[in-house]
DNA sequence: CTTGTTGGTGTACGGCTGTTCACTCAAATC
DNA sequence: GATTTGAGTGAACAGCCGTACACCAACAAG
């Protein structure tokens, strides 16, 4: 279970100090990622982490100030999960109804390959307050506007007014993050389950895409 | 800050057991909802709870067998301010314009009563694997099924499968409970901002209600 | 080759945690 | 009026928590 890092470190000779700095760091991140799957980031403790990252309790200041420090490096390496898929997703500006199709297939893959990555960020959206949750709603923030700026572009859309880009970018924001909530919170993922789930998210969006069209704004 | 419960109870003279023991039940529940504003539950510590309930920790156990039972205590507390709405929600089964603004209407000043409660919900909803988390989820299931059945007697919705309305009645649901989340974090609670909260609902449910009536099932 | 830097160690502390146990004493029951 | 019941008490426990401190040993820089 616990990584043995002094071991590992021992064997592998001649690495040079950064090196072995970051990979003991990246074993920190590791070993807070692991529990999260089924208790909150607050749960967590200092010395179950160092434990599990083969270091001793004290260490973990060489690393980070605080638990709250190591949290939003983890929402860092979270986001890095959700920008590239957004990149990947931004790659194919079909038609509508063929890029609901490509995006919500993007969305599945992204989210079964970076399981704790994006359990990670929909859990910790919502679980009060604290500086991981604040950093997770800046991000997420940033990320419906450039969603809001994407949807600009359709020509439907040209007209609408950028609040009201933002209005329609939240709720597709908040309707695909119920469904990775759904995606992962599933006991035993098989194909099945997911391709339902896949079909219940291009419905909801396929709903919200056939509103904008009779929209008529104020 | 703390409520002394032995002092309390001292001078108020002549109670029955169960009024008493009722009586610290509640303070138990209320202690145990206080720092709910900016703290998970499971950040909350059976000590914490009964030293601001005024009794000693180990009392607790005349009422709760442990943390998880009172929290699904809180849980059937919190449902029912939510059905409550729901009831009141439902009386008024005008046209479709007409219900969204009364239903946001009625949205609004719930949340707004009943502050506390839904910000447990809406919090402890994602919050990670637990009894409390379990329950939360049977309710708000239970909910959507009976939002699912309302929209099934709406005219334009009386030839859709019950798949897709149960799809539709999700999609509504976690799209208010968004709302409800950014009710419930603003700071300090304008009536400028609730407006403006309100307005997107009541936009966003727009957006739902147009896609239906363009809708061909498959 | 010497010296300074630094990631990791081990001990120790005070404080908080859940739970046990034997107890009191007032209300409820007989 | 005597007896039973049960909510609340208070001391004690083993265990975990974050963090301060002095120390070591290996790499980096001079």
């Amino acid at each position: 279970m616990a990584v043995d890092t002094r071991t590992l470190n021992r064997v592998t000779t001649s690495q040079t100090r950064q090196e072995r700095k970051q990979r003991t760091r990246q074993a920190l991140l590791d070993a807070a990622s692991r529990p999260l799957t089924d208790r909150t980031f607050a749960g967590l403790s200092l010395r179950e982490v160092t434990k599990d990252a083969g270091i001793v309790p004290t260490a973990f200041y060489r690393h980070f100030d605080s638990m709250d420090d190591l949290g939003i490096a983890l929402v860092e390496r979270a986001m890095r999960s959700l920008r590239t898929m957004i990149r990947e997703a931004r790659q194919n500006p079909a038609t509508y109804d063929d890029a609901i199709r490509a995006s919500v297939h993007t969305l599945h893959t992204h989210v079964r390959a970076n399981e704790a990555d994006f359990r990670f960020l929909t859990r910790e959206r919502y679980s009060g307050t604290g500086p991981v949750q604040a950093a997770i709603a800046t991000e997420l923030r940033l990320f419906a506007s450039e969603l809001a700026i994407d949807l600009g572009r359709f020509e439907v859309l040209s007209t609408w007014s950028s609040e009201d880009l933002r209005m329609m970018a939240d709720l597709i924001v908040t309707a695909m993050l119920g469904i990775v909530m759904e995606m992962v919170d599933v006991r035993s993922p098989d194909a099945d389950a997911d391709e339902e789930i896949a079909a219940k998210a291009r419905k909801q969006l396929r709903l919200i895409v056939l509103g904008v069209t009779s929209w008529r704004s104020r």
